[in-house]
DNA sequence: CAGATCTCAGCGCGACTGACATCC
DNA sequence: CGGATGTCAGTCGCGCTGAGATCT
């Protein structure tokens, strides 16, 4: 058992997205986000007034891990909570002015590393690189 | 801006390294090992007697965090460090017989989750699944 | 009561920086 | 001295679990 696992698809996605976080905390790092910090965002921005339940269904994480980093944005101003009038406890989040202005900053850095990514494959092949993407993913969150 | 991010690559590749690293969790729970010791583990099966620093390169994160890691397998009796007789200050590490035992184990149960992965994409185009990996990570390592 | 939601507290891993000692 | 190496200490991001409060 002395093989190698430099050629294993599994080891070669994670180098790829390793180094990838590592150009997204770069990009953002002037701007004081984090990458999941940015990616709230985005969502924000895309989808607004979500609750923090939601937000974490869709990042696949636990509502408690959501919840600390949409403490962070609301604490730096970017994020604004208010009740959501049909439910009591249910909170809806929402983008700030200052909040709007950090999205749109961060949607600029980060475009300069996603087209700089698509730039390793050849144009014809990105709908199938992402198509491949999404397989994987889906391979891994099936039961 | 209100585009949705779904359709970029760059969030395509975080979810599925995601997912994987979920599953690598699960697989590596019952041995007791988390994925960045199973790496390691993995590297020293490969290439006996390297150092701290030797290590740290090739997973592409600093020493002090390999050196983390490394004192947790060595704790845990899985690899041993003894000096280098060429140079008084470096230690090179190297599996110990349960750690061999150990990452033969660990193997099996990866290779299970690796199959799983690689079942996501054609067997004709597993090789051009790798190569786009590898580009990928070129483009984010270069300057 | 059950279920959904938010919140607080604590933990673990794995990255980082800074400072320092040691050896060639 | 300078450069490589290892070590200790502290910090941070961001996952997790557990426990509890509040509202429908």
């Amino acid at each position: 058992m002395t093989k190698d696992m430099a050629p294993l698809l599994g080891y070669r996605l994670k180098l790829a997205q390793h180094a990838l976080h590592r150009r997204m905390e770069e990009a953002l790092r002037p701007l004081g986000l984090s990458p999941a910090q940015y990616a709230v965002l985005a969502e924000l921005n895309a989808r607004p007034d979500q609750a923090n339940a939601d937000l974490a269904e869709r990042a696949f994480i636990t509502p408690q891990s959501m919840q600390g980093v949409l403490k962070g944005l609301e604490v730096a101003g970017l994020v604004e909570r208010r009740q959501d009038s049909r439910h009591g406890r249910r909170q809806l989040a929402r983008l700030t002015v200052l909040g709007h202005g950090t999205a749109d900053a961060a949607n600029i850095a980060v475009m300069e590393v996603e087209i700089r990514l698509e730039a390793a494959v050849a144009p014809a092949e990105l709908g199938e690189a992402v198509q491949m993407m999404e397989r994987l993913h889906k391979a891994m969150i099936a039961p």
